[in-house]
RNA sequence: GGAGAGGUGCUCGAGUGGUUGAAGAGGCACGCCUGGAAAGCGUGUAUACCGCAAGGUAUCGAGGGUUCGAAUCCCUCUCUCUCCGCCA
């Protein structure tokens, strides 16, 4: 949620920041609109807390004219303040009102984007901001399988039997292609920590408040499962769980930035897709993910976010995967995100690019929410910088090596990840 | 699932209607003391909102109620803990 304060002393910004998300000028009164709301809340605190002064002042005084016995003049006074109680109802009624709607309106707009973030319709209007220069996988001889076709002639992810034990979109990983899956968690954890990051295993259910503050709720809930008798959330990624861990916290300056890691299944209804993009892995209802969070100080967090960028892309050249990497458009950025990179790597079979990470400042978007800040020396707390990406998600990273190394015997296991499986082929 | 206890500030912990935003202790910060440290002494130690400011208002799990006045009384909800049952 954006910080109001900046709707009054950043309006051109946050107007051009719309814009970028192809806010109509219809929608663009919102802005105006809640700075309304909010003149009138302030103005209606003012009477309402003159009001309540009042009340207090006299109780004070009832007391102790109750003591020393002139019970007249108290009742003058309780008569006074039985009298405003009407009036001090209306207005706490009304300021609940403001309160309640200057919300509802504000929960409306999304994170104003980063300056170098273009305008744009869609993820056909994203910016390549790095484009893979390397050589591309080839294959003498024979036509590359697609991950699907390989999953089931190496028996190592088996598709029908997640339907029947569950439904579709939830892959069953066996042998070496579970073993696979777990490596390279591993592998992604232990990077995590060499650069500096705490691993956490969060709980994989969350409660409605949790969901709420990293802004799941209320724009995403469809996108989540509901346990509904607990009232439980399936996460959908470990940045919830993971990112209100420090929620309502006032750290001091020394303490940041906070790096946190987590892997997690990730759980996603994702209705309304089809064709060939949910195909095997490409799309689907649990996946594994290594997540990497930093809490960062707001004159830092740019810089946080191009180590975060630098620590994914070790990763993928590290697994030896073409890569490229998008700067998102404001059309196709999160609504959460002040500005978004995405990494990409090639699957050759399929032809295309698989988004496998997101790595995203959200600014004080979220930290205003989770109410999480953070103080100097001696100054007034302020909100922090969230950022989060990921490192990586794996269902499609294990497409994209299946497809690009596999040969006609089978498929070679990137050398980095060979200690952590064991073996180097499958 | 059954029975009971309880949610107060950074922490512990008092507090059953009236200067209680909240005793006391601990922790932390600063100062004094010291050759230095410990001990000791002193001072300070929430957040949000309104206001140019002075200052005001709110907050003792959440919401509602009683009252001139509530951390204190009443109702609802919620969470935690203990015991029993079940269980990886």
């Amino acid at each position: 949620m954006l910080e109001i304060n900046i709707l009054r002393t950043d309006k051109q910004r946050v107007i051009e920041g719309l814009t970028k998300r192809n806010f109509t000028p219809e929608r663009l009164k919102l802005v105006d609109q809640i700075v309304e709301m909010d003149d009138r809340r302030k103005f209606v605190q003012t009477n309402l807390d003159q009001l309540l002064a009042r009340v207090n002042a006299n109780s004070k005084e009832i007391g102790s004219l109750f003591k020393a016995g002139d019970k007249s003049q108290a009742e003058v006074l309780r008569q006074e303040v039985t009298n405003l109680k009407g009036q001090i109802k209306e207005l706490e009624n009304e300021q609940n009102r403001l309160i309640d709607d200057i919300e509802t309106a504000l929960i409306e707009l999304p994170n104003i984007p980063h300056s170098s973030v273009r305008q744009g319709k869609s993820a056909d209007d994203n910016e390549v901001y790095k484009d893979w220069s390397g050589p591309m996988p080839e294959f003498e001889g024979f036509d590359p399988l697609p991950h699907w076709d390989l999953a089931e002639k190496y028996n190592i992810i088996d598709l029908k039997l997640g339907v029947k034990l569950t439904g579709s979109g939830f892959p069953v990983f066996r042998g070496k292609g579970a073993k696979l899956e777990r490596a390279l968690i591993n592998f992604f954890l232990d990077e995590a920590e060499k650069a500096g990051y705490e691993e956490i295993m969060p709980p994989l259910m969350v409660n409605e408040e949790t969901a709420r503050a990293t802004g799941q709720l209320p724009d995403k809930e469809g996108q989540m499962y509901h346990i509904e008798r607990d009232k439980f959330y399936l996460i959908p990624t470990a940045e919830v769980p993971v990112t209100n861990i420090l929620r309502g916290e006032i750290l001091s300056a020394a303490d940041l930035p906070v790096q946190l890691t987590g892997y997690t299944p990730c759980f996603r209804r994702e209705a309304g897709s089809y064709g060939s993009d949910v195909k095997g892995l490409n799309r689907v209802h649990q996946f594994d993910k290594v997540e990497i969070v930093q809490i960062a100080h707001p004159d830092q967090s740019y810089k946080v976010l191009s180590r975060m960028l630098e620590h994914v892309e070790q990763l993928l050249i590290k697994l030896e995967l073409p890569y490229r990497i998008l700067r998102l458009c404001g059309g196709d950025m999160g609504f959460t995100s002040a500005l978004t990179f995405d990494f990409e790597v090639f699957s050759a079979a399929q032809r295309k690019w698989l988004e496998v990470s997101s790595v995203s400042n959200f600014e004080t978007f979220q930290s205003n929410r989770l109410k999480l800040r953070f103080r100097e020396e001696d100054g007034k707390p302020q909100l922090v910088h969230t950022l989060n990406g990921s490192a990586l998600a794996l269902a499609r990273i294990v497409a994209a090596i299946l497809e690009n190394n596999q040969d006609s015997e089978g498929v070679k296991i990137p050398r980095v990840l060979q200690q952590f499986t064991g073996f180097e082929r499958i």
